[in-house]
RNA sequence: GCCGAGGUGGCGGAACUGGUUUACGCGCACGACUCAAAAUCGUGUGGUCGCAAGGCCGUGAGGGUUCGAGUCCCUCCCUCGGCACCA
């Protein structure tokens, strides 16, 4: 039964019981759908974003608990704010994690799929988060990922979906290709297994088209500095020149790239990567067994995935070429610290001026010849001398220096086309196809007679069959190519049979566009309706793991950059904003893992001190982007400053009067709008941290007076909602209201209040505190001094001195200089 | 090696554009309640000298700028994250 207006409908509890009220407000937030956004736009919007998850059989850990409340409290206080909030959350299932277990429990992977999915969404809902459930997405639902195909086909329509046969990373343990970004120090991302290079068909994605767009990109961002960085080198843009040098005896133009022209003079061999084309026709017969057992033993290196610090290591072809900046004729070497992946897979080697080349140039007694001077320093000059200066030795250069040199040597060869300014880029085109069951297939048919043809959009989605094996064959070949009658299919443009593509996307792709489609996830004409992007789009706030920084973030803005050229959506980044999570670390210093048995599970925690106080805990302790350690002390503390929070409300509620206009304590009024202004500032800034310590500091004054108004125990209430909401609808209710807090206004701040409050001004003699003064602010300049000189301690150690200066901050600190 | 972030009590961490270092929490000590313990509440808690008032020293090390430096500049050390023969 429920009661109109300040009547107390409810039994007030004595002791504060987390598990009854969590378990109310939750039932009540689904049963009202509290949090469903509403695309009618009655206010201004704002689209908060956490990277959702991959349903992973181990269920929700500690470190997706603080990603969502963070971005749950950024949500609940900007609806608060009067935001029209979009808050979605969905699974990214698609994986090998899910497929192996699948192998390992003889469970098909969509039927596994669908208990961790049940078991996240639960785990998820007893967090308390304020999602919109409507707007669930799943990438391996049939219906979502029909557009990821068809994403896919406007990639290959544009002519940045392209298939190659190329040496492509491979994890014999996985085993299937891995993307660039999915290699870390040689290693298999996913399992730690050293990966071998391994010549196959690919799927490929020209992501190295968008390498300057997706550079450009990053300078309208507000992301962490170090995100930047990070995908500023992965792109790796150098620019520099490609010089011609001319094979001896053939004739042959033999490029290479450098971005040091200046030192071209300085060049005293050239070095070939031991795949490049030209090695096995300029090397001599003199030289041919050497080289070939070079060859042979690189190759050997290449597996081995050895350290980088080896020593290295070539072989002479007996060929030599050109330098045509002085027609010298120079060795040709072969060697394995040139790559051909880069550049043009040749150098020209400056020993004088660069440290691998000095190495090599040492090891082999290969001419050093100085080019360069400092530009500053007289006498010798210590090589290698890798810094830039002015040349020498350089006939019709000297003198010159630095860019302007490179510019000069470029532009006179340029002339006889020996010459021409070259960007290259570290980014590599993107892998986009893997060897493996559980992923979207990729929607075209091979045909004998008119080779690749995409399947037509009105038989989207191409499903994925149900298979009894799916393990990897480890061929090269998706277990998906066993199964005749899902293969074999009528070309869609002749009469024959074709067979259809039997590789599948990686993990990757699904979540390289998911945030367009919780804007309509139910369309069906497209993968989002257009007017409604118009309106949500583009994501406010993004919130995430840092392990993504290369990985998912550069796809996702790569996808969205090629819809926009398309058309397709209205702008060409993904995410204004984005905040990164810093890792929740073991008790004992270490990752969570399973094997170190270290790892904190979040229902536990929920058990023994409330979904409330752990989301208080993971927000207060420490920096949101810092990795901090679990702490159970530190999380029974959290639980600690709720129930003395239930302790005050309730306490207070029953007697707490009304007042429109006055607070009837000084202290605590002011002290309630430094700490609005405090909590609404930090949260804002993901300073969540010191947002609760305002608060803490606001209940540990509170604490202390017999009485207190609705005035004060209101915002409160209010500001603790987002961070602890559970708690804060009960204690609300039980100040007198009936409906939900997740909309009522966010408390202001009286500025004029603040403004007008008594400061406390350090008095400082010589820079060291000696008294302290009270005032109202504004008072004058004399009048501080003048009193500051009556404080007992500051006369002390003023007198028997000669005043040299009075510097005076208004309002904020006085010091004497004295001698 | 290169790029980036950071070194503040016993611990996690605060500190606005240079202005009272150590807020808040944890831990610890003592006290209250209790037969006792836990829980809870109260008081204290950087080091050092002092009965006290108060003094001196303290933000990785050293130097500098300044009336005043955790914050700015230079040199160095250490930790973490990333890249790594990218010409």
């Amino acid at each position: 039964m429920r009661l109109p207006g300040r009547v107390r409908y409810t039994v007030i509890m004595s002791t504060y019981d987390p598990k009854l009220i969590e378990s109310k407000w939750q039932k009540r937030w689904l049963d009202e759908n509290l949090f469903a956004a509403s695309d009618q736009m009655p206010r201004k919007k704002m689209y908060v974003l956490d990277m959702f998850p991959y349903p992973s059989g181990d269920g929700l850990h500690v470190g997706h608990v603080k990603i969502y409340t963070a971005s749950d409290i950024v949500a609940r206080y900007l609806r608060m704010k009067g935001f029209n909030v979009l808050h979605p959350t969905g699974w990214d299932a698609f994986g090998l994690p899910t497929e192996n277990t699948a192998i390992k429990k003889g469970i098909q992977p969509a039927v596994l799929t669908a208990q961790n999915i049940t078991r996240f969404r639960e785990q998820m809902q007893r967090m308390g988060f304020s999602y919109d459930w409507n707007r669930e997405v799943n990438t391996t639902d049939p219906q979502y990922y029909k557009w990821t195909q068809w994403i896919f086909l406007q990639l290959f329509r544009m002519g940045l979906a392209y298939q190659a046969t190329i040496p492509i990373n491979w994890c014999p343990s996985c085993k299937t290709g891995l993307a660039n970004e999915e290699v870390i120090d040689g290693k298999c991302e996913r399992c730690g297994t050293p990966v071998e290079e391994k010549p196959m068909r690919q799927w490929m994605l020209r992501i190295t088209k968008y390498a300057d767009q997706l550079l450009e990109g990053l300078g309208g961002l507000d992301w962490p500095k170090f995100v930047l960085d990070l995908q500023h080198n992965w792109i790796g843009r150098s620019e520099g020149a490609e010089i011609i040098f001319t094979l001896d005896q053939a004739g042959k133009d033999l490029p290479v790239f450098t971005t040091r022209a200046d030192t071209l003079f300085g060049a005293t061999y050239v070095v070939l990567s031991p795949n490049h084309p030209v090695v096995g026709e300029i090397t001599t017969p003199e030289q041919q067994d050497a080289v070939q057992a070079y060859l042979k033993e690189a190759q050997k290196q290449v597996q081995l995935n050895s350290e980088s610090e080896k020593e290295k290591t070539g072989v002479f072809t007996g060929a030599y070429a050109i330098n045509p900046a002085n027609n010298k004729k120079v060795p040709i070497w072969v060697a394995d610290y040139v790559l051909m992946s880069y550049g043009a897979g040749a150098i020209m080697a400056v020993p004088a001026h660069d440290v691998r080349d000095f190495e090599f140039a040492t090891k082999y007694k290969l001419p050093v010849e100085q080019v360069i001077v400092p530009e500053t320093a007289a006498g010798e000059t210590h090589l290698p001398y890798v810094e830039e200066g002015i040349l020498i030795n350089s006939p019709g250069f000297d003198g010159l220096g630095g860019a302007e040199a490179r510019k000069a040597v470029v532009r006179k060869l340029q002339l006889s086309k020996k010459a021409k300014v070259s960007v290259q880029y570290k980014l590599r085109d993107w892998v986009f196809s893997r060897q493996r069951y559980w992923g979207e297939p990729i929607p075209v048919i091979h045909c004998e007679k008119c080779g690749v043809v995409p399947v037509p959009e009105k038989d989207l989605p191409v499903e994925l069959p149900a298979v009894d094996k799916y393990e990897p064959t480890g061929t090269g070949e998706s277990p998906l190519a066993a199964i005749e009658e899902w293969v074999n299919v009528k070309c869609p443009t002749c009469p024959r049979i074709g067979r259809r593509e039997t590789n599948t996307m990686p993990q990757w792709a699904g979540s390289s566009w998911y945030w367009l489609r919780y804007v309509s996830p139910n369309y069906t004409p497209a993968f989002a309706d257009p007017a409604i992007m118009q309106k949500w789009l583009p994501v406010d706030i993004y919130v995430g793991g840092s392990e993504h920084a290369v990985l998912h973030l550069l796809y996702a803005r790569f996808w969205q950059r090629v819809l926009h050229d398309a058309n397709l959506v209205p702008h060409s980044e993904p995410f204004k904003r984005f905040r990164a999570v810093g890792l929740v670390i073991g008790e004992d210093g270490q990752k969570m893992s399973k094997s170190r048995g270290n790892v904190i599970n979040p229902d536990e925690m929920a058990d023994k001190v409330g979904v409330d106080a752990l989301r208080i805990y993971e927000m207060f302790m420490g920096p949101f982007e810092a990795s901090v350690a679990w702490n159970i002390n530190g999380m029974k503390g959290s639980r600690r400053f709720l129930d003395r929070t239930w302790d005050l409300i309730v306490k207070h509620a029953p007697t707490a009067v009304d007042r429109k206009d006055q607070v009837e304590d000084e202290e605590v009024e002011l002290l309630l709008h430094q700490t609005i202004r405090r909590v609404s500032e930090s949260t804002e800034n993901f300073k969540f941290n010191t947002a609760i310590s305002s608060l803490m500091e606001f209940l540990n004054v509170l604490e202390k007076k017999p009485s207190l108004t609705m005035q004060t125990l209101q915002p409160f209430v209010l500001m603790l909602a987002p961070y602890a909401p559970h708690i804060s609808e009960e204690l609300w209710e039980q100040l007198g209201h009936t409906q939900s807090l997740a909309y009522e206004a966010w408390p202001a701040v009286n500025q004029k209040l603040l403004a007008r409050a008594t400061v406390t001004v350090p008095v400082q003699v010589n820079g060291r505190v000696r008294g302290e003064l009270q005032f109202d602010p504004g008072i004058s300049e004399e009048e501080v001094i003048k009193r500051a000189r009556e404080l007992p301690n500051v006369q002390k150690h003023l007198t028997g001195k000669a005043l040299v200066k009075t510097v005076y901050v208004p309002d904020r600190l006085l010091n004497f200089v004295v001698k």
